[in-house]
DNA sequence: AGTTCGTACACTGTATACAGTATATGTCAA
DNA sequence: TTGACATATACTGTATACAGTGTACGAACT
């Protein structure tokens, strides 16, 4: 028993790498918003078959990160609207499933939390101060234990990554995204439900607040993209 | 122009229709809990190649109809777990937009409401219940603003329904449900939104602990599935 | 009889071919 | 120049073929 035979990896179908090639390209602002997504120009770029190609897309858009029109696939160009309509959603959901972290907090966690907070604050330029949101995101999206609403939680998620990228690119937002974060984990290590939620409230508001400034302040297209 | 020429009605795609179709075999329980579903046997089932089929099974699991493991599809039994992450995630948004609907609430939507109750009360037996109770839910559904709230509803709404039959006959059940739809009403006549948001956190209560009482109370099967 | 190996079968994953449809381009006539 | 029509092009929708893989069943060996 010389080879590690613990894990039998099965390489995942090619389906879902180039989902997951794809997803990454929109991250990172790859396409434009309102760009068409072709099977066939997809299926030449990855060098694979139009099938997986086709998959992928159908389930991008399921998740809401890429959009259907008459059989055409686009890359949304997120509207004001469309920033209210999913801000609305995570307000629903997140303060609520933080409160319920909040009680169920064992010491252990907190320290993820704070450790979280650290590398938070130690984070500079924006590539890290990205990374390590994301990854502050996950330390309590992984401890919701509905797993239903860990799926709702991940969809919002994909779509808030679309214009992420436009927030965190201004020093003011990733200031205030760190005294939230501070205030939230402070808060969970009173174990208050209910101040949690509030600090959870918090945060997103502000996130809201900023994306706001950035789409109605910034270019002359992102404000007619809010116009939609 | 003596043709009907506003509406050019492209028929839905294939996968499409097949979906729909898989899914009410689904709704009217055609599937055992745990059955698998092959592409090759729904395709020949269904007179059509297997590339509808595996879209229609893709899209099914995204939403939550069925299942995947190891590739394989499954329809899913729902433990005890399932039901109470579903009923959990039913609470935390359902009483959030009857709020606002009570807010916004015109007079035609109000008189719709009460039509939608006066057929709720006089449906007899278990499909007219199933089919009015539905008629109500859609309803408010309908009213819901926010696409993608509506969306995450839809997909709350499509895991109801796997067990939704075996509540609604129960005649205790019904009587139940149709109480809570008229208090329901009722509050929405108020324009009170805290009101219709205590009313709809009652419905959701008095409908989880029918479904509670059906799986603990019913088969020896059930219990085992909640078992999970 | 039990265990192990091999073979057949059943499915999924992927590629590719073909058909139908919308869209763009160009040509001809008014 | 403009409008209508025809043709070409680009793309999606669907079917089918083929490859790889897991699984079940049976035979041979111990």
């Amino acid at each position: 028993m010389t080879e590690a035979s613990f894990k039998i990896e099965r390489q995942p179908p090619l389906a879902e790498r180039v989902y997951a090639g794809i997803r990454a390209m929109i991250h990172s602002a790859a396409f434009q918003p309102g760009e068409r997504l072709t099977e066939d120009s997809l299926a030449k770029r990855l060098a694979v078959s139009r099938t997986p190609v086709r998959e992928a897309l159908f389930k991008l858009e399921s998740v809401g990160l890429i959009e259907q029109e008459d059989g055409k696939f686009i890359v949304p160009r997120l509207s004001l609207r469309d920033i209210h309509e999913i801000f609305e959603l995570r307000r629903a959901l997140e303060p609520l499933v933080i409160a319920r972290i909040a009680t169920d907090l064992t010491d252990a966690d907190l320290a993820a939390f704070r450790h979280g907070l650290e590398v938070l604050q130690a984070a500079e330029g924006v590539e890290e101060a990205t990374l390590a949101n994301i990854a502050f995101r996950n330390l309590w999206m992984d401890r919701v234990s509905n797993g239903r609403i860990r799926q709702a939680l991940a969809r919002v998620d994909d779509q808030v990554v679309l214009v992420r990228r436009t927030t965190l690119n201004n020093p003011d937002a990733r200031r205030v995204a760190l005294e939230c974060a501070h205030d939230l984990v402070e808060a969970l290590a009173l174990r208050e439900p209910a101040t949690a939620s509030l600090a959870m409230e918090q945060f997103i508001d502000a996130a809201l607040a900023f994306f706001e400034a950035a789409v109605s302040g910034k270019t002359a297209e992102a404000i007619t993209a809010g116009e939609k």
